[in-house]
DNA sequence: AGTTGTGTTGAAGA
DNA sequence: ATCTTCAACACAAC
């Protein structure tokens, strides 16, 4: 499940290897992934040739911007990752699927779920790999993305320098609700979801539950420390690999090693040795240890 | 073998 | 308006 510090992840290792090529041509079997515009067609006659520019993360969203002031958005929502490397289309085993043409962790299967390829000018791929088939890919003008409604709704950067402490506060002031879900709504701040929220509220000794309205001054201080540590953390080791989720080489991040409830039901926690529950939020899992965050 | 859980987002329902 | 539920989809685990 890619948040922030995966689609951070994907972003950089892209910048290293892809800047200044150019798309050749694409290739989709899932054509409704593409909201934007509105048929393959159009989408593939407008991306060609146009070079990359620079790649760039708002939220959970990847954004290449290219030449002749086209962006291309990719949300990879549950399971989706970008993959570079080189395929072919497998003539034997698998047939009509992508094959990769090197030994190593392309060949996982959690890497085989292509539904979009890229060919990049320099004899290299980029592939997108999405299990669930629910991510969305856009071309916008690169002007009107920036102005577009969907990026203006966006909350704020955890991670930006100037998103202080105050402005934290602000925010949370505004919003109403209980602390994981706000922590987790894309219009109050961008880029955190079901994982991170867990580990910055078992950091904190929050319970999920708590009323935004019931939190003093020195709790909101707290999640605003655990959130900019747990989220750089992560990014430093490359996100969290539970599930689908692999960096472009198609290798694992290491975040596993710091995960302290999420998927940890039944389990002891790691600061008191109570049993981590599990609870269910707006039909999704919250995972919490009820000793150290009590509901108070 | 059928049912349930998985988690993001937007749309539909109340 | 504002809150909750559900659908999109595929697979693992029960």
């Amino acid at each position: 499940m890619p948040e922030l510090p995966e689609v951070e992840t994907i972003v950089r290792d892209l910048n290293k290897k892809v800047l200044n090529r150019a798309f050749i041509d694409v290739w989709t079997d899932v054509k409704k992934l593409i909201k934007k515009p509105s048929s393959f067609e159009e989408f593939k006659k407008q991306i060609r040739n146009k070079k990359i520019k620079k790649i760039w993360r708002r939220g959970k969203n990847i954004i290449f911007d290219l030449s002749d002031n086209y962006s291309l958005l990719i949300h990879q929502k549950l399971t989706g990752h970008l993959l570079l490397g080189k395929w072919q289309i497998g003539p034997t085993g698998y047939p009509g699927k992508w094959q990769p043409l090197s030994r190593g962790p392309l060949e996982e299967p959690v890497n085989r779920y292509i539904h979009f390829m890229f060919w990049l000018s320099g004899d290299l791929m980029l592939a997108f790999s999405d299990l669930r088939k629910f991510a969305k890919v856009e071309l916008w003008r690169s002007d009107e993305l920036k102005n577009s409604e969907e990026f203006k709704g966006l909350g704020p950067e955890p991670l930006e320098k100037n998103f202080t402490f105050n402005k934290f506060k602000e925010v949370l002031r505004r919003a109403q609700g209980k602390i994981k879900q706000v922590l987790m709504d894309q219009t109050v701040i961008a880029g955190i979801g079901n994982i991170y929220s867990d580990e910055i509220l078992w950091e904190t000794k929050i319970h999920p539950f708590k009323e935004i309205k019931r939190l003093n001054d020195e709790e909101i201080k707290k999640i605003y420390q655990a959130m900019k540590k747990i989220l750089t953390k992560a990014i430093k080791l490359g996100g969290e690999s539970i599930s689908d989720f692999r960096r472009p080489s198609g290798e694992k991040g290491y975040f596993d090693s710091e995960r302290k409830v999420y998927r940890r039901e039944g389990e002891k926690c790691g600061r008191c040795g109570t049993i981590i529950k599990r609870l269910k939020l707006g039909g999704r899992s919250a995972h919490y240890c009820p000793n150290c965050q009590p509901i108070r």
